[in-house]
DNA sequence: ACATTAATTATGT
DNA sequence: ACATAATTAATGT
């Protein structure tokens, strides 16, 4: 509410921001820029919430810059993390599934920026631009997807399995190639893995230092490198 | 098979 | 120096 007038004199945002990402790549030149001059953009420090669960739906983004955890909070007060979103994808977008509040919280797992548009606006975007609904309905399927099969994976598998199958994903979706394994691309505690996998900290602190002795993984603190995918791979499917 | 508790050590500002 | 992160062992369900 209050950090909208600051933006009086914008910097006039590019169109090279948007032509390349998915929802918006169908677009001309001019639908881009009218777009953009609809656009709010801001930064985020790491760990700060751009929404927050349960709250009026009255934005969607754009996240052009940095990671989300998308978090829900349970009655208990503990956080289980749902996913995690990279940079050039939307969020936000609970109008896209009929709600008029953010069904979970997003924070920023690193320093971040996002353009946003009022929600009002959700529905001319979906209609008036080609290629945006069937885009962003897809990832929205994937998401759903993702979600589901965690489901599955917290129901079945016990919990080396499912730190396994949550670093594996980790690389897969926000992976780095570095010298010698994947590295995941955001700083990333024992504390937010076991909040994935729904166990303790404690317990993906073991794990992790038994892999690390057979030479699985590396990591030093807020950062984890998988030198041996395969090998998760095989622990995963036990 | 895993959580909880607690004590200890390492690491980043 | 201080807070936050990570490890480790012991005990509990």
């Amino acid at each position: 509410m209050d950090d909208l007038h600051s933006r009086k004199t914008l910097p006039r945002l590019d169109e090279s921001l948007l032509t390349h990402l998915p929802p918006f790549s169908k677009l001309d030149k001019r639908q881009i820029r009218t777009i953009l001059d609809q656009a709010t953009s801001r930064r985020y420090d790491a760990g700060i919430a751009i929404f927050e669960e349960g709250h009026d739906a009255d934005r969607f983004y754009m996240l052009l810059d940095g990671y989300v955890r998308v978090v829900r909070i349970t009655p208990t007060g503990e956080q289980v993390t749902a996913l995690h979103i990279p940079a050039g994808q939307l969020l936000g977008i609970a109008r896209a599934i009929g709600r008029d509040t953010y069904p979970a919280t997003a924070m920023t797992a690193t320093e971040s920026i996002a353009l946003s548009w009022p929600t009002r606006l959700w529905d001319s975007f979906v209609q008036g631009y080609d290629g945006f609904a069937t885009v962003t309905y897809k990832t929205l399927g994937h998401r759903v997807g993702e979600m589901n099969t965690r489901i599955v994976e917290l129901a079945t598998q016990q919990v080396e399995q499912r730190v396994a199958n949550a670093l594996l994903r980790l690389i897969n979706q926000t992976g780095r190639k570095v010298e010698g394994g994947i590295e995941i691309d955001f700083p990333i505690t024992r504390q937010d893995l076991s909040e994935l996998t729904a166990t303790t900290l404690h317990t993906v602190s073991r794990l992790l230092s038994g892999w690390e002795k057979q030479g699985i993984v590396e990591s030093k603190r807020k950062r984890i490198k998988v030198c041996d995918p395969h090998a998760l791979v095989i622990i995963s499917q036990v």
